[in-house]
DNA sequence: TGATGCGTTGCAAATATTGCAACGATCGTT
DNA sequence: AACGATCGTTGCAATATTTGCAACGCATCA
């Protein structure tokens, strides 16, 4: 909307992908060479990107300072962490915590796995919203017309055969995980990694977060991870009663 | 130097503090309200900002993303990051590792303390420059005219008794640092917390990183805390090896 | 020494941004 | 239930801001 700032803000994904020059940032952008240095010297002002001594830019530390503040805002991550850490002990494997934003399910916060083999992901990535446990919860609460429309609008890659093909699929699976209460994800973004994901309310009830766990086959099988299903809910609720402030929260000064 | 890009990134610090509507920011930057709505469009359009459900605008979900890949680019903190690991599982204290970056020194990896008595300290932070044992090294490195400058542009706050007082302090402080090659912080910030830190070298042999070990008084006296010296010298260095391609790097697949 | 490539600056043209005023919707009050 | 207030939103005209150009300085390299 603003040609400028739209400019402006194209360059820190550029960055992201690595240091640039100039030359290349302004090619990358479509401008003149002078209008790019602007742009950047603009963001150098307020920390977005640093200069470094070779001359490239690359994306600056108030970005990660920012981006620190910004997930300490959100308070179900504070809550949870505890929870998901004390989950970790108990089971050993990786749990997450997810939440969705603007279509868009993603990580804000991670437990590592205790077995050397390990899942990848990444806080701040967006997850894969039609397969994942995590996303199906999220989109399962949303109100049936805006759940449709969400469906229609999304890809639907064939990560592995079990992926969801299709949004007529999807919508089945979201009703499915709506009625349940839980979901899980059994190969279907990997074809040796399983999932199970619980629910975390607010105090309206409405779904605010989904928190899962997740380990390769070879650690344990599909099955054996669905025994956790009752641990993973109960500490989902744990959270959710904090949340919505019905649990009492027992301040633990350090 | 952009005027509208300059104001449209003034928005996101503001929106750190906590979410806000739009008369709010508009107030905050000075300008008027149909100009603050289309600067928070644009920034909406790229996922910076994220429009909550009560109209509010907070900090979104990109740049979390973003921030994340930023902290990827950086190599020093994957080649460090099993190092710290493996130091903090030997030590049990905290592990920092720090860069400098556009006059400020900030935290890019922490490995939390295995005690319960903790210090506080975020990634992404700028540290407390004059004191902290990291900042020392980080800038003890710089050419002896720049050391100078910017140790004369730096305020000098007297956190405790113990704090650098005023530049001259510190640029004999720097002095001693870049002599002996290693770093302390002794109760200079938090009273009763100490620090051992270590630089890490690139190729070139300039000071790119450094690390340290914090620990409050309670947990470990300041003489105990130094007999760990060796011990990070040598973590500092075994990372210092890999970063600058001399110790060839065990791959190692998940 | 000359040539090429890069970042940088002043300037005038023109485009994009700004503030205004009016509208509509939502919410709380009388 | 109607009214008033508050807040977000849009079209428009004025103008300040941004843009691309061309020229310059500086480095590197042949």
């Amino acid at each position: 909307m603003s040609q400028t700032v739209d400019r402006a803000l194209s360059i820190l994904p550029l960055l992201a992908e690595g240091p640039a020059d100039l030359g290349r940032v302004a090619d990358r952008l479509g401008v003149h060479k002078s209008t790019a240095l602007r742009l950047l010297r603009t963001l150098h002002e307020h920390g977005f990107v640093y200069r470094q001594s070779d001359q490239h830019y690359r994306l600056g530390a108030r970005l990660i300072a920012l981006a620190q503040e910004a997930m300490e805002n959100l308070d179900v991550r504070e809550i949870a962490h505890p929870h998901l850490i004390r989950l970790n002990e108990q089971c050993g494997h990786t749990v997450h915590l997810a939440v969705h934003e603007e279509n868009e399910v993603l990580y804000i916060d991670k437990v590592e796995s205790r077995y050397p083999v390990r899942m990848y992901s990444r806080i701040g990535k967006p997850v894969a919203i039609t397969v994942a446990a995590v996303a199906k919860l999220l989109l399962a609460d949303l109100p049936e017309n805006e759940r449709r429309a969400v469906a229609e609008k999304l890809d639907y890659p064939l990560y592995t055969a079990r992926s969801t093909p299709n949004a007529d699929g999807f919508l089945k699976e979201l009703a499915k995980v709506r009625e349940q209460g839980w979901a899980t994800d059994l190969g279907g973004h990997e074809e040796s990694i399983n999932c199970v994901a619980a629910p975390i309310r607010g105090a309206d009830g409405r779904v605010t977060a989904a928190m899962s766990v997740s380990a390769p086959n070879v650690v344990v099988t599909a099955d054996e991870l669905l025994t956790l299903l009752p641990l993973v809910r109960r500490t989902a609720d744990a959270i959710s009663g904090e949340y919505s402030g019905r649990t009492p929260v027992k301040e633990v000064t350090a």
